[in-house]
Formats: C-alpha cells, sequence, structure tokens
DNA sequence: GTCTATAGGCAGATAGAC
DNA sequence: GTCTATCTGCCTATAGAC
C-alpha cells in the first residue's frame, strides 16, 4: 500500500510538472514513464482511464500547489496588496535562467482543453476560482468592499495569468516585474 | 499566379484560425488540409518547410490581424484608454456563444512553443512587442509620461491575455468585460 | 504547379505473462 | 499488483504521377 501510494504521488508529481512546461498535448505517457522510472501498466493501473484522468489529478494537484503558495504569502506579508506583488515577483524569478522555468501553473493546459474536455475545462475553471476566492476573501477580511473585492480576484489571476505568458516568450522576469509593480496602482491600498 | 496566391492565403486564413483555437500541436497538417479543400501537396509547395514554417507565417498573418484591430480603434474612440476598453469589449464577445469563439490570438501557441521552437518564439515575441508599442506610442502621443507609456503597454497585453484565458476557460465574457472595466483604474486619464 | 499514395515514426492504449 | 510486448491509428513528411 505504501508503494503503491508512493508510485502514485511519484506520477502526480512529474506529471504535474510536465503539464505546466510543456501543456497536455506535447506531453505523452512516454516521457511522463520514462521519467519517472515506472512501467507503463502502472500508470494504468492508477490511472485507468488514461491521459485524461491523469490530467484531470495533475490539474487538481497543481491547483492546491498554487493555492497553498498564495496562502503563504498572505500570511508572510502585512495585507494582501503586499502579498500580490510578493507572489508575482517570486513566480518572475524562474525566468531568470532559462532551465528554472516550470512553466505556467494551469493557464497552457486550459486553453489547449477548454474547447475539447469538459472534465478538464471546468477542473481549471474550479482551479482559477479558487485562486480567485482566497484573494477576495482575504481582501473582505481586511475590510474592502465586496465589489472591489469581488473585481481583484478576476483581476489578479488576469494580471498574473498575462505576465506569465510574456515572461515565458520573452524569457525575461521583466514583464512579471513590471505586472508586480502595477499591483498597488490598481488595487489601492485602504486608508 | 493569382491562383497561387489564392491558395497561399487560404492556407494562411484557414491555419491561422486553427492556430488560434486549438494551439499548435493540436491542429494538424491533415485538419488544415482538409478545411481549405486544398490537397496536402500545396501546403508543401508554399510552406517547404512544413508546420514550423506555416505556422511561423500564421503567426506573422495573425499579429498583423491584432494590430489592425486595435489602431482601428484607436481611431475610432477618443483617447487610448477609451481605445483599449472598447478593444477588450469587442474581444469579450466572442464568448458569448460557444460557436462564435475565435481562440487566443497567439498566446495559446506562444506558450506551447516558447521552448520549443526559438523562431516561433522570437515571431510571437515580437508580435507582443508590435502590440504594445502601438499602445506606447499613443499614450506618448497624448502627452503621458514616458515611463508611464512603456508599462502601459506591458499591462495592456496581461490584462487582455490573462483576461481572455478565465474567458475561454470560463466560456463565459464575464472575466473580460471585468478586465475592460478596470482599465480606467490601471491608466488614470490624464487632466 | 497540382494532386495522390505512401513511408516512417510515435502516440495512446491494451493484453496478458509473471 | 507489477511489468513488458504489442496493437492500432494518427501525425508529419516525401516521392513521384500527372
Amino acid at each position: 500500500m505504501d508503494k503503491k501510494l508512493d508510485s502514485k504521488e511519484k506520477i502526480l508529481q512529474i506529471a504535474s510538472g510536465l503539464f505546466q512546461l510543456q501543456g497536455y498535448h506535447a506531453t505523452g505517457i512516454n516521457q511522463i514513464i520514462k521519467e519517472t522510472g515506472l512501467p507503463k501498466g502502472s500508470i494504468y493501473h492508477h490511472f485507468p482511464n488514461g491521459k485524461e484522468e491523469l490530467a484531470l489529478a495533475a490539474v487538481k494537484f497543481t491547483s492546491k500547489y498554487i493555492e497553498d503558495r498564495i496562502i503563504f504569502f498572505i500570511n508572510k506579508e502585512l495585507d494582501v496588496v503586499d502579498a500580490m506583488q510578493a507572489f508575482i515577483i517570486d513566480s518572475a524569478n524562474q525566468f531568470r535562467n532559462p532551465e528554472d522555468i516550470e512553466g505556467i501553473p494551469l493557464g497552457l493546459l486550459a486553453c489547449e482543453t477548454a474547447l475539447i474536455s469538459e472534465p478538464l475545462r471546468l477542473a481549471c475553471m474550479q482551479a482559477f476560482q479558487n485562486w480567485e476566492q482566497i484573494i477576495v476573501n482575504q481582501f473582505i477580511k481586511e475590510g474592502y468592499e465586496k465589489d472591489v473585492a469581488a473585481k481583484a480576484g478576476i483581476l489578479f489571476n488576469s494580471l498574473t495569468g498575462g505576465g506569465i505568458i510574456q515572461s515565458l516568450t520573452n524569457k525575461d522576469p521583466g514583464p512579471l516585474l513590471a505586472v508586480a509593480e502595477a499591483i498597488p496602482l490598481v488595487f489601492p491600498k485602504k486608508g
């Protein structure tokens, strides 16, 4: 049982990384088994419905990972605006060295699958909403108006997702850092 | 010669649409020839280096198309802030009906290819920079400070790209419309 | 230049030995 | 449950008839 959990967890971890970096179509089952070192049968044992089921689990895995990172920065910084800024700056760092690039958490996979797999689309939508909700709740907790908070979540996701696209394309943290700098403009601090 | 130009133009138009909607990996040569009605030899006649060369031409085609649309709204509206807003609202409309969705101009293809094809990465980077530059020039023309203008271009690309990801994933114009609403906050009007 | 048939490789998936 | 060998089908690309 231990070994089974270890295998499944290992597959999930490797697969999540590859899906983030390469996207859905470019990431093959063969590549995943190669990088995990596990035999192909192992993947189909743990994920009988194949690639789509594995991707679905990987999306949830990534979703949780990003959630935790957002919460980490909220706990670390004094207010939510500083936390968003710190999160984005931290995300920008991976683009300093090409070999450090971890990819786009879910934006790439979401765009690839939104029109061809309803389960994957819904899972990505849920992930975006979870991240958004954390921001919204924190805005409300800090005393912002409800409608301001509601839009803050959407803007946070847009700015981050769009910034990553540009930083990845340019292989340069610059665009994301510019986005981070603009955060206080978009979300004026309270009081 | 006329027929040759017509064929090439037709391939480019169809291919650009498919790359925008489905991305690089999900779009096959076979699908392109099927939708154009042209034989496979025709593609390899016009684009001897195959899929990558065709995608490169499609990126330039799409780049110009978006450029023209941005300029259209700049000419139509009173100032650049209104123009950006109008452009984003117009982009949001495709998400009202699933069958109207045209996809992500270059964001998806850029993310898919940034790490595997240097020519495609550079072409996407150039496209983003062209769109950015149009916005920057207009900001300067309207009397904004140079550093404000420089960041405006990056933010415009980020907000648009990130908003489209969410609207596509949600199959809902809402996120892009929320982004459009926020535009005047991010770029306070002069005077 | 236009069009067709096919090569060659790799993907996802499966059957079945152990 | 673990692992391997193999099937089927699709992909890009090419050769070559017309």
